[in-house]
DNA sequence: AATAATTGGTTAGTGTAACGTACTATCTGC
DNA sequence: GCAGATAGTACGTTACACTAACCAATTATT
């Protein structure tokens, strides 16, 4: 028990880390976190607004601004679903996908650089670590 | 470096994961984030708005609205500092340091129970691991 | 077929938060 | 004693998330 407040501790300090170096490469990529993010989910995926909420962990209703903003800035776009004149699915648009695999690289070196350091072995262990982590969250 | 792509992407994951552990917390607290954050820093310390700036990696201006609203709702308080009376530093209320403990203890429950499948010998690894990672992203 | 309930999404209003710039007041070095 | 540097704030802008209320289209009910 003493012990977990270590570990958790450990957790939460380095997500703070992370988070650091993702905003980051926002500013650098003159992107705000949370599009950041949109674009992130995108990738690969077009999901519907209320799907969008659930991938996102946010409101319906906050979804509505957030695509409204990524489209003005010509990163998504909203796409008629037929047979459902109500629903909308949101793609990436092409400088969508470009602006998503920029700033993916830019976070992808930097926090390479961060674990430059440990050893091939521990690697493949806070990986292995981290899907079990993610796992037990995903099934809470 | 196709195994960075695997690290560095659970690095991000693990972090959102626990980042929305942090903000459930936040939400059952009645917490914003920022001051969820604003709270643990101050734990502890007692820094000026300029170094509580530093420690949260915002603007100087930023720290200013932010210690108003933890001052408005009774977490924090502005202290003068006898010798130099353009400078204050900011500490917890006796409300902001329950509020911190119990806020703690509700993330630390969280995050113990998505590790509690780990055997013990990974949480003290993880633990190292992380402790690493932190240094050279101080070192940074 | 008509109505009720559900689902997909938006609107409006509020609170929070971060930024950049410009500003005041105080302190320090020469 | 005056030129900087330093501590903090004010202001305006953008962004984001929430709640509550709402409309429109779809599906279920009887």
């Amino acid at each position: 028990m003493g012990e977990d407040l270590v570990v958790t501790d450990a957790l939460v300090q380095l997500s703070f880390l992370v988070q650091s170096v993702f905003e980051q490469a926002c500013a650098e990529h003159d992107t705000p976190p949370a599009q950041a993010r949109l674009l992130g989910v995108l990738e690969g995926r077009s999901p519907g607004m209320a799907e969008l909420a659930g991938l996102l962990g946010v409101e319906r209703a906050s979804v509505t601004g957030l695509v409204d903003r990524a489209e003005r800035r010509g990163l998504a776009r909203r796409v008629a679903v037929p047979g459902d004149r109500r629903a909308s699915r949101v793609e990436l648009t092409g400088q969508g996908r470009q602006v998503e695999a920029a700033f993916r690289t830019t976070v992808t070196d930097r926090l390479g650089a961060l674990v430059a350091d440990l050893p091939r072995s521990d690697h493949a262990h806070l990986t292995r670590m981290a899907a079990r982590i993610l796992a037990a969250g995903a099934a809470r």
